[in-house]
DNA sequence: TTGAAAGCGTTACCAC
DNA sequence: GTGGTAACGCTTTCAA
């Protein structure tokens, strides 16, 4: 049988209320008594009990807000389902899950989004954290104010988040090199399409690339690399002028959105289904492009992990108090190709 | 706030005994009294909560068993991971997981397991079912005791096994030939090397590779098929046979396990790089192979889910009465090339 | 600084 | 067939 607070309080001759005051760190324990409290939980190996935490727990709110820049942005769709999936899951367990959507990656809509969400009272928060230091100071502000922030889909490492879940941007980057190499039998002219040289997950995924074709797949040469601002019409415009200009390029990498632009340009370019593609996240117009062949592969990040995870997570840190392991959680990089696609 | 027992005992002017029996179908309620707290409770949208329940079940405890063919059996390394963890994490809610090994697939070996299970008093049980009568039998009479199984890796259907969580082999031999495509470019002559032309799930993945190069890449034909029974010494000598009597052989696809036999006969008989092999499940062997070169894509089925998520479901069937809604929990099929492999 | 007791939601046991 | 009560492990409040 495991060792309870009530083993604890009998061994040190005091009450439960006050191995609950030492286990916690409380106010108003003498310090001798503490210790010596401490020393019988450690020497019986005492962990608490979550059930009875979360009981307990119940009688206060705790609320979890997840800030997203998700409206009119399909990738996250499966954070979302994650995050709700997890509020489900964790709802007898006294927490609440509230998501706040807003639009694009704006500075200024994610610093309201997240005082919404602290107006709201929230207990914790996760975000996609922009790199910049009005965001980082905010984070650290609420880190004083005892709220604790995750870092989801991107990373913010000179700040005070308590962990990162995602992927590892580079190494995705070079699993689209490896799929290239295997797909190209090692040789092509690739067009690198991007969504902004300012997004450093962007920017990873093109350098994981490069260097990866650079130490294996040397016959590979990268004929361009243009940026499209994950704006269809920008991409179409833009790769169409290229793969006119230069007919030499057989082959295209997507690092960010705006696929469906970039391959219509393709298409009416004149390039036939031998022109290998291979981009990012499974939304429902990349499967789309997959199933009818006009995308090769595709590089996912376990989206719905990325929703599911920091819930979980924070769930454990505010009912069981227990920080999580590892400050980066990284995400699988998974390969789509047609038949493994529903 | 959610809806309690008490709540409903109150409104129905009954004790908490009285709702406690109803809603559970336990033997002495009034059917008209109990009618009566179904109703309220479904009005009411009535959840059970699952700290509540776990705290209560702690009285008594709840041990699952899960019997694996896991030694000298590397696959199984990470679905005992998964097991553990599971256990491990719903330990505070009062269950407790023991894992049985055992050595080979033989029906003797896995009822004699299935029974010891039972002789230690298990409250359910998960298995890696052979498809025979006396283990459908053994599951069925499980069931009539009240001890649910679950078939984990693969499925019985014609037996009471609660669920199944695995993979759709069906699904990955498509899976394997859509890769097979891609890093052919559609042309080769296939050695497939098989476990036994017993297994289904070995038959299974040979007949959808068969099916998706039929399909979509008739350019590839299979030269032979041959069985090693998962040895390795079996798999070295007739794979280096087939090669040597048969030089237009230029590929191979493994089903099963000897993965390290069958790529040692490739490399003696002279086959250089450029002969793509592809095999299943991520092993420590498996993973080495692929890094150095030898094997181009490994197709895995989340060995650490398939242990993992039994446990998790049978915790929601036992401590909350909750069945899995789908039959079928079909694990991701996964492609993993050196780029996206530890 | 500490103890005693109530309470979180559910279940089990003992009376009636 | 039903009610009352104690119990699971933990936290919190009130009183000392």
């Amino acid at each position: 049988m495991a060792v309870t607070i009530k083993d604890i309080a009998a061994i040190a001759n005091v009450s439960r209320g006050t191995v609950d005051r030492a286990l916690n760190n409380r106010a108003g324990v003498n310090p001798d008594v503490a210790k010596n409290i401490l020393k019988i939980a450690s020497d019986l190996g005492y962990r608490p009990n979550k059930a009875g935490k979360a009981l307990a727990a119940r009688k206060k709110s705790t609320v979890i807000g997840m800030a997203l820049p998700s409206i009119n942005n399909p990738f996250f769709t499966d954070v979302i389902s994650g995050a709700m999936r997890a509020g489900q899951e964790f709802a007898d367990y006294g927490i609440k899950v509230i998501i706040k959507e807003y639009k694009g990656f704006s500075v200024q809509r994610q610093l309201e989004a997240m005082e919404a969400l602290e107006r709201e009272g929230v207990n914790a928060v996760c975000i996609v954290p922009i790199d910049d230091d009005l965001i980082r100071a905010k984070i650290d502000e609420l880190y004083d104010k005892n709220i604790p922030v995750i870092a989801l889909n991107s990373d913010l490492p000179d700040s005070r988040r308590v962990c990162f879940v995602g992927n590892d941007y580079e190494k995705s980057g070079r699993t689209a090199a490896g799929m290239f190499g295997l797909i190209t039998g090692g040789v092509a002219n690739v067009l690198i399409v991007t969504g902004s040289i300012k997004m450093l997950g962007h920017n990873q995924r093109i350098h994981g690339f490069g260097q990866l074709i650079k130490e294996k797949y040397p016959g590979i040469t990268i004929a361009d690399v243009i940026a499209c601002d994950d704006d269809d019409e920008t991409a179409h415009k833009n790769v169409f002028e290229v793969l006119t200009k230069n007919p030499t390029i057989d082959s295209m990498y997507i690092t960010a959105g705006a696929q469906t632009g970039a391959v219509r340009a393709v298409r009416e370019s004149g390039r036939g289904k031998s022109f290998p593609i291979i981009c990012f996240d499974d939304t429902k117009t990349n499967k789309e492009l997959l199933k009818n062949g006009e995308v090769r592969a595709i590089i996912c990040q376990e989206a719905y992990r990325q929703g599911y995870e920091p819930i979980k997570i924070l769930f454990e840190m505010l009912i069981n108090a227990r920080k999580p392991k590892n400050e980066h959680i990284y995400t699988d990089i998974v390969i789509k190709i047609p038949e493994n696609t529903d």
